[in-house]
DNA sequence: ATGGTTGCAACGCAA
């Protein structure tokens, strides 16, 4: 079974990009983050054509998600509990005998900025979230465009970035307090290098340079983690004609 | 030198 995340950055703009994607990744479930879209403007029919079943929280011009898969969807949810959003930036949902929560954690800008503090109260709504979630469903993964590269490692000049957004100390005990519930990071399962990044700026020639940060992550609880026989980012959209500035990252299950 | 590119949608905002 395979598992990935994409931030498409507008699925009305990546739509061939994806379904190409699809057809020679051949992945079995499919979160997408920034979609852009309105629900009612969402691609079904392209998508059930290419044979994926659809979930979708949109909005107009920001945020938006979705799950593509293979197998039916049931049990959405599209909010964290008690934490009321209008940003479209949650999707779980079922699948086959796993729990897929799908989320594009807010980008929050600078760190002296207001959306960094909602970047970081919502990221401790996620954790009371997951911390129940992880209980009644212990094939769980976690998946998306998180916004934050975990380690030194997960950056490309980490001095330069030092207590930037993205990779600031609050941000990381964040996402290490999320994985401490009882997740883990499935590519570093099996890569402890760093230079493998999921994203990298549209300027400045950062794709070519390879100044990226590692902040598109699968996470699977330990019970699924038992089941992970590969996690990879697979780079090449980004070498496609006016892609992403995101790639998608593939978690492989038995 | 505090830049630059993209998407949306409208001439700014978010990433």
């Amino acid at each position: 079974m395979l598992l990935a995340t994409w931030n498409v950055n507008s699925l009305k703009v990546r739509l061939p990009h994806l379904l190409t994607w699809l057809q020679s990744a051949r992945p079995d479930i499919v979160a997408l983050q920034e979609t852009k879209l309105v629900d009612e403007a969402f691609p079904t029919a392209e998508l059930e054509e290419a044979g994926y079943h659809c979930a979708f929280a949109g909005q107009k011009t920001y945020n938006g998600v979705a799950v593509l898969s293979r197998e039916a969807i049931t049990d959405v949810v599209t909010d964290l509990p008690g934490y009321a959003d209008p940003q479209r930036r949650v999707l779980g949902c079922t699948v086959g005998d796993v729990r897929v929560l799908n989320l594009y954690v807010p980008n929050g800008q600078t760190v002296d900025s207001e959306k960094y503090h909602y970047k970081l109260d919502w990221l401790k709504a996620l954790e009371d979230f997951c911390r129940d979630e992880l209980k009644a469903h212990p094939l769980m993964a976690a998946v998306g465009d998180f916004n934050i590269a975990p380690a030194d490692r997960d950056v490309h000049d980490p001095d330069a970035w030092r207590g930037s957004v993205l990779v600031s100390p609050a941000e990381r005990e964040a996402f290490d307090r999320l994985t401490a519930l009882g997740f883990v990071d499935t590519f570093r399962l099996f890569n402890s290098d760093g230079g493998f990044y999921s994203w990298w700026d549209y300027r400045m020639g950062g794709f070519r340079r390879n100044h990226g940060l590692r902040i598109d992550h699968v996470l699977a609880s330990k019970q699924l983690a038992e089941r992970c026989l590969g996690a990879t980012i697979d780079v090449e959209p980004r070498t496609w004609n006016r892609p992403s500035d995101h790639v998608p990252v593939v978690a492989r299950f038995s």
